[in-house]
DNA sequence: GCCAACGTTGGC
DNA sequence: GCCAACGTTGGC
């Protein structure tokens, strides 16, 4: 089993509005950046787990646990000339868009903050993807035992 | 709202 | 294939 962290901003879509989804279930579409579709659609794996990472809002930070339940397929809101992620470039005979779905698990009794996770990049989270200069990705791989150092914060 | 750090696009 | 211009992300 592997272990991911997916970032949304919660003005867009929170941990509580994966919560309200009929079942807890979604499905995660809209990556349209070709290193995170490619983690989609080939290395993601159904009962993998998810840190759900709210972005772009007043405390950035994990916010909450999630499981894939159904692994890379065609995202075809890449082909609704009306949805906000839009790609003429793809289409059903040559899609160029993937996602998943995910289960909604918990959520963490506290945020543990983008913050905290810096503190700590020198030291016991080194290498940590979401804490790299640079790394803007929206889906990212990370260890075993930085998951598990994650959840010893809570 | 600013801006650093990227990624993508497209002319050449 | 290079690279300038442009767009996006996301912390602050």
């Amino acid at each position: 089993m592997a272990y991911w962290l997916m970032k949304s901003e919660p003005d867009v879509f929170s941990i509580d509005d994966l919560a309200r989804e009929p079942g807890g279930r979604t499905h995660w579409d809209g990556v349209r950046n070709y290193q995170a579709r490619n983690m989609l659609r080939d290395d993601m794996r159904k009962g993998d787990l998810v840190f759900f990472y709210h972005s772009n809002c007043e405390v950035p930070g994990i916010v909450g646990i999630a499981e894939v339940i159904r692994e890379g397929y065609v995202d075809h809101t890449a082909f609704d000339p009306d949805d906000k992620h839009f790609d003429p470039k793809s289409s059903p005979d040559k899609p160029r868009w993937y996602m998943v779905d995910i289960r909604f698990q918990r959520k963490l009794d506290r945020t543990i903050s983008l913050k905290e996770l810096k503190a700590l990049s020198d030291g016991k989270l080194r290498g940590f993807p979401l804490v790299q200069r640079g790394n803007r990705l929206s889906v990212m791989p990370i260890t075993e035992a930085q998951w598990q150092l994650v959840l010893a914060l809570e």
